[in-house]
DNA sequence: ATTATCTATAGATCTATAGATAATGC
DNA sequence: ATTATCTATAGATCTATAGATAATGC
């Protein structure tokens, strides 16, 4: 109550825990940089000791801090979706339809491009831990913007969440390979795949149900 | 002259070189089908232990075949591509502009589904030998399907070549991750860029230049 | 006789931990 | 006193090769 900051603060994912000691918290914090910057070089399989080695640290600490790499890369994902988290509420609050889910899809699809290590991360996640789904936070918005989208008859409708999680993550995969820089001209595949998703522009049916 | 099917017998690639004895033509095409196997599972860093085994070989063999992995997976693209050259005259031959240049990114798209260790042996071979291109060969008839289908004013006028590579090695991406059978609905989202390339559905120019 | 394969192994990583040493915070 | 870090190392892979053994083809 007499914290500047209030009572029971909630931990921001991805940013040390409280109650270490700060010399830790440090640690943790450099860790996960470095671990960021590692990992969009080499992917999911990055070597724990490089990073351990640019935070000028032991590997045993990485290990105090992780138990394994899978919860490294886990926490390095939860920071990331904190960051892009209020992206949402943005999209939600537009004026027009349309321009509310194609500026989450861009937004998205930045978030993917721009740190090029979240791919590997979310698909290390998924095969280590099937039951482990946190980009819920994103579908729920996701689905109330199509939903929208559509009832305003600019989205076609025979798409689903399922549909642009997958376009989006297309587009993310732009930033694979072709080292840094390679995927200047996103934006360029965004403008075809938005045109495609237009309600007035559909000429075949697309195949199958919309899942999700 | 005497023999059955003509002398100087093209080699093609991906299979066993001519001129080794009978059991090394064998081994050689095991391995490469084991290698396509195990690659398709664990990607470009597969583990060549496992792919000798598999065959049924000691490691050693497969390193007579194969000096070193970037080899392996060389021959393994090479293959590949042989499969598929063919697509191109049939595209060629198509009655219809559009109607070629889709069938094509089609059957590129799920020649990369099909086989999901082609998207992690195209990006591994591009960072070991960033001179080393192939791709030409599926790259040009793609330039001139594209200048047709443009001249037909079907497709839409301010994408080049890079574009449609790279969206379909988007759609080809669809293949990473969630385990096998997980890209069965990529025809849906084939669908969506199609309908984002014809030139009547163009809502707003694409940024930048289209470059290739 | 030639060519190919196999076993065994060297050297390089990498994951993960044990136990000694050092820094913090009450 | 407690918590964190470090050095050193065990055990598991992996790449690549040397040298002995086996299979082919003339």
């Amino acid at each position: 109550m007499s914290s500047s900051d209030g009572a029971a603060r909630a931990r921001r994912p991805g940013s040390a825990p409280p109650g270490r000691r700060k010399d830790a918290q440090r640690n943790y914090d450099r860790l996960l940089l470095e671990a960021r910057r590692v990992v969009a070089e080499q992917g999911s399989a990055a070597s724990l000791e490089e990073i351990a080695r640019r935070s000028e640290l032991g590997i045993a600490t990485l290990y105090r801090h992780f138990p394994n790499r899978t919860e490294l890369l886990r926490a390095l994902y939860e920071q990331a979706l904190a960051e892009v988290e209020a992206a949402a509420s943005d999209a939600l609050a537009a004026p027009n339809a349309w321009q509310g889910l194609a500026g989450y899809v861009e937004r998205l699809a930045a978030w993917l491009i721009d740190d090029p290590g979240l791919l590997p991360i979310i698909e290390h996640l998924g095969a280590a831990e099937p039951e482990y789904r946190p980009g819920g936070t994103l579908e729920r918005p996701l689905a109330e913007l199509i939903a929208r989208a559509q009832a305003a008859g600019e989205l076609r409708p025979d798409v689903g969440v399922a549909d642009l999680t997958r376009l989006i993550a297309m587009l993310g995969g732009l930033s694979r390979g072709r080292g840094p820089g390679a995927a200047r001209s996103w934006r360029r595949e965004l403008g075809v795949v938005l045109d495609g998703l237009r309600a007035e522009n559909v000429r075949n049916p697309l195949p199958g149900e919309p899942a999700g």
